[in-house]
DNA sequence: ACAAAAGTGTTGCTCATACACCCATGT
DNA sequence: ACATGGGTGTATGAGCAACACTTTTGT
């Protein structure tokens, strides 16, 4: 074999598909856009594109994310990899997916995008039903784990919201006392003066992340839920 | 936007890379070839290949490792994108990495690679050292969570093999007597009559896998390695 | 008899759950 | 005053770490 190895008809199309996270302090949401290009255009589809020559898969996804919201360093993990020959009706497209997570209250709305719940997700293009399903698994799975959820928030929120938001991830109910406890235990939240007066009469606190002990905690475990089994 | 959407050149050559990972009894260990063509010619590198036109990344990933191991149903997972557009120095290259756990006393030894202890891997090419300091750390991850290690050994093994197996995985020291008493006690193992008496006076009974509950549990939570952090 | 490895019993501790209860405040 | 949601205290039990101890058998 020579260096003609490489130049062989091997190439083929290499996209990222994205599915963007959002809490609108109730339920978990998905951004998705209506395709305007055939095929399928018209309908609802994650947001996606092509990897170019000179960008690495991550790169694209950073790219596809701004695109689309307008944002930086949106926290993101390719989770997935869908390449069935025949995913596509074109051509061979295989697809690396990620999801992202991101807070919803910086996004200025200008975009041609919507956000759903996601259990009132409508039906999307090709195999991207089945990527929603998937990403919302393994975000599960993740966030069991690793506190990585506060990317959700805003940089202050109190605990109330934080159980509402593990909530809505895991469509369960959670004793807030203990999970409350168990919050405050981390000592991953840093109290603020301030308090929120506007869902209780009592008031809640506000908190912020403590960004130090997050850096260190997000790549180690946590356990946030223990007794909560996947699927 | 039409149909020529697809016919831009965006296409680019897509690869996987395997991480396999065995266990010779007494250390976790990783198969390498030696690369026969340029670049690199005669370095030791991951085994690897393109992804085809007709061929989900998957699927090319099994031809790899039937390629190099003769053996088909191996357990994979892809756990990785590396995709820098200069990490290979031809062309831009995204490989999909996968690692994958075979049993090695299956294995026919006629294939040109060559098992090599994971700590005293030798200097390989591009950014497969990285790799597979990648793929130990993502085994290390699902296998406390998963009973995956298994899959690394025979049909019927013994408690203090077993034992042997997650130190070398986790290069740390267990408590035999409690680690025997939680494998006993996850229900998954399936006690034979017979013993193995070469490596002790007493003898250590086989067991098998309960095939019906590893199903189970291999999509479940089970943490046989609780109070173990990553890294 | 003794060494050496397999496997069991027991204890103390941490931590999750369950739930009673107090706290602050708007109406 | 009382309803409402925020937050703390405390008892129970499960499970893990530590380690003493028994069991089996080759030499």
């Amino acid at each position: 074999m020579t260096l003609d190895f490489y130049k062989k008809n091997k190439k083929i199309l290499l996209a990222v598909d994205c599915i963007i996270f959002g809490f609108n302090k109730e339920e978990l949401e998905i951004l998705l856009i209506q395709r305007d290009f055939e095929p399928e255009k018209g309908k609802w589809s994650l947001m996606g594109g092509f990897v170019e020559e000179n960008e690495s898969p991550g790169d694209a996804a950073q790219r596809v994310l701004k695109s689309l919201t307008g944002l930086d360093h949106i926290y993101m993990e390719q989770f997935a990899v869908f390449g069935n020959p025949n995913r596509e009706p074109m051509e061979h497209v295989v697809s690396l997916c990620y999801f992202a997570l991101i807070n919803t209250e910086i996004l200025s709305t200008d975009y041609k995008a919507r956000w759903f719940k996601l259990d009132k997700c409508p039906p999307l293009i090709f195999d991207h039903n089945e990527m929603v399903h998937e990403a919302h698994n393994k975000l599960k799975k993740k966030a069991a784990l690793y506190p990585i959820l506060f990317e959700l928030l805003s940089d202050k929120f109190t605990i109330p919201q934080i159980t509402l938001l593990y909530e809505a991830v895991y469509q369960n109910q959670l004793d807030k006392r203990n999970f409350t406890r168990k919050l405050l235990g981390s000592k991953l939240l840093i109290k603020l003066d301030e308090k929120d007066k506007e869902n209780s009469k009592k008031g809640a606190y506000y908190y912020k992340v403590d960004k130090s002990v997050y850096k260190e905690k997000i790549i180690t475990f946590l356990n946030f839920l223990p007794g909560w089994y996947e699927e």
